[in-house]
DNA sequence: AAAATAGTCAACCGCATGTCG
DNA sequence: TCGACATGCGGTTGACTATTT
């Protein structure tokens, strides 16, 4: 009973040979018209799923299994605070991401954001013992310092780690327009001038581009909101190395320098609080 | 060593928008 | 102008892996 547009659709995992038969099709005709890949019997799968399976995976310039830099979180986090959840038009701006990346990355973060909020801090800080969570119980005595170091020492590293071209945030120049952030410069809702969208524009170096001192009043923190402080507090942009493997040579991540700190500085600073006089 | 928990990733779904006849 | 179709986007889910207890 099954005419041939009626044939089975297939989903789930895509095969070697699957893939090898969308990359020709691409090599021929180029990434569109992804309807025509089932309708020519090419592959049981429909033009969407052909042309997502393009975008994440397929295309010659991603970044494959490498970890987001420090860099490029801070574009995430900075650019999500302007524009809200525009993914694809957040990963215009990281090259060799794309939307479902970002939007992975961010899910990711919040889902860690909400078990912090959501755990009793001396509890869940306590049961891990010696370690991170150890680390971290102890991050808001010292907090801005180890920001600013996150901000200027590792994150290089991390890049460095990811290779050369991790360093170079330059955004993708928009195909319908000659600025990529010509949608930003539009911005309805007025969250960022055209001056601002300049600036970022020229970011050859992110660290800088990304200091946050665009919006009015704000010293990065302020901008970033309590969830963002307390994630800060929390360690979770200084958290441990599982956030960062190998992407070449070399591993490096952001919160590295903590190893090179003895463990007793920690309790150190944590019984600060209590040496004070009242 | 096994179970529980957390993190990551790939893929699907539904909706919005654009294009064309 | 309208409807069909193609494409793009954001939200969500489930499988798999890694880590912790």
């Amino acid at each position: 009973m099954h005419t041939r547009q009626e044939q089975v659709i297939k989903k789930g995992p895509w095969s070697v040979e699957e893939d090898a038969i969308l990359l020709n099709f691409v090599k021929k005709n180029g990434p569109r018209e992804w309807s025509s890949i089932r309708s020519n019997n090419l592959l049981p799968r429909t033009g969407k799923s052909c042309r997502l399976r393009w975008v994440n995976k397929l295309r010659p310039d991603l970044k494959i299994g490498c970890k987001f830099s420090a860099e490029e979180e801070r574009v995430v986090l900075d650019l999500q605070a302007r524009i809200g959840n525009k993914w694809a038009q957040i990963a215009t701006h990281l090259p060799g991401r794309t939307d479902n990346d970002v939007k992975n990355f961010w899910s990711s973060r919040q889902k860690k954001l909400a078990r912090i909020k959501h755990s009793s801090p001396g509890r869940e800080l306590k049961s891990k013992g010696k370690g991170i969570a150890h680390k971290t119980q102890n991050l808001s005595a010292y907090k801005s310092n180890a920001i600013d170091q996150v901000a200027e020492g590792p994150s290089s590293q991390c890049s460095r780690s990811c290779s050369s071209e991790t360093l170079k945030m330059v955004p993708i120049p928009d195909p319908m327009t000659s600025s990529p952030l010509h949608s930003l410069e539009n911005d309805k809702t007025g969250l960022i001038s055209s001056t601002e969208a300049q600036f970022l524009i020229e970011f050859p170096d992110i660290p800088q581009q990304l200091e946050l001192p665009l919006l009015p009043g704000n010293n990065g923190m302020e901008l970033i909101g309590d969830d963002e402080a307390l994630m800060m507090n929390s360690g979770l942009f200084l958290e441990g190395p599982k956030d960062y493997k190998y992407c070449g040579d070399e591993l490096e991540s952001p919160d590295c320098f903590l190893d090179d700190f003895p463990d007793d500085m920690f309790d150190f600073i944590e019984k600060m609080p209590s040496q004070s006089p009242p």
